[in-house]
DNA sequence: TAAAAAATATACGGTTCCGTATAAATCCCA
DNA sequence: TGGGATTTATACGGAACCGTATATTTTTTA
């Protein structure tokens, strides 16, 4: 009989993730993530005390990656506070730029979050980064602080719901948001 | 024993509603539902085949109920175009005025439609309707049809979004919101 | 008021899951 | 090469759920 088949705590979270994006919060369990590994659940519950300790790792993990990953690659750039935001709607509606899945996984992590008060901490927290890194490169525009904010705000919760729409064809993300960010910033 | 508590479709209905806006689409089942009405399971399975024959009434009834309450709210009201718009962006940010719990339930039915196809379906005819009335509301106001389509898309967008937000404080849905739409409507 | 119909309750078998216990296979290294 | 540590598989008991079958009670009606 084969054994060892080189699980990684890894894996089972990377497992984790597509069962998110797939079927929600609820999908993540580990009979299912086992099937879907072709492994067994003895292997799971070595690597992982319960499905709740899965679930936290997966927590750290996105939470870790969501706050830096798009900041840091629009800050590696040079150029105005404009180009920067410009430069970032391009990458953030570029689903294949981020891991596990872009936007679809995002939507996914959001659900979670509505029904599970730890991942909605969590996603709290990305949003508020975010949101005040949104700010300060609206401000390097010229914006006043409040005009920042309430931009940020806008231009987020936008990204936020056309996921929503592109998916049945109804928005087209990249065309309508960077739309939208040109109106901001003309709105001032 | 007691018997015939004079249960509903409409009852379980609602049971349905409430389960799916606390605990998601996977929280709809015959025996939670049975214990949140304190009835039985065969009671349930007296109205209905099965709980996918529940869902299909929720689906049928909050289509009918999403597809026309604002509009015709906002309809019976005289007004230009942007009064209109105004008025809008007010009812559906008062989140009271909806039925099952408003915004929330919103939510939860487009988690559900997330990882459902006949529930993706519906809300995808829903989101139609909108974003159409929506554009109707925008030409009245002077826009040219692609304009009103893009004003449209981004409003109702920033809607969905920032339910999200609004939830955790991040933002102020009916400030943010009606601050969005003068902004769109200057645009012009 | 007795029988039929409507509505609810209880009991059952089957499935899927959780988490634990235990066995088996593989890896590492002395 | 053999034995301990690591990793995976199998087997188990218990819980929750589904949908059905079968009482049991209430309501309606003839």
């Amino acid at each position: 009989m084969k054994a060892k088949k080189d699980l990684t705590p890894d894996a089972w979270i990377k497992a984790g993730f597509r069962a998110l994006t797939k079927g929600g919060h609820h999908a993540i369990r580990a009979e299912a993530l086992a099937r879907d590994l072709k492994a067994s659940k003895g292997s799971f519950y070595w690597h992982f005390g319960d499905v709740a300790s899965l679930q936290a790792q997966m927590r750290e993990q996105w939470k870790a990656e969501a706050s830096e990953a798009s900041i840091a690659a629009v800050e590696s750039r040079e150029g105005s506070g404009a180009d920067k935001l410009r430069y970032l709607v391009e990458i953030v509606t570029g689903d294949a730029s981020e891991p596990y899945g872009g936007l679809l996984l995002e939507a996914a992590i959001r659900d979670w979050a509505r029904y599970n008060a730890l991942a909605a901490a969590m996603v709290n927290e990305v949003n508020i980064l975010r949101i005040e890194y949104l700010e300060t490169l609206f401000r390097q525009c010229g914006a006043d602080p409040t005009v920042s904010r309430r931009n940020s705000i806008i231009l987020y919760s936008a990204l936020i719901g056309m996921e929503a729409l592109a998916h049945a064809g109804l928005a087209d993300l990249q065309k309508d948001l960077r739309c939208l960010l040109e109106i901001l910033l003309d709105s001032a």
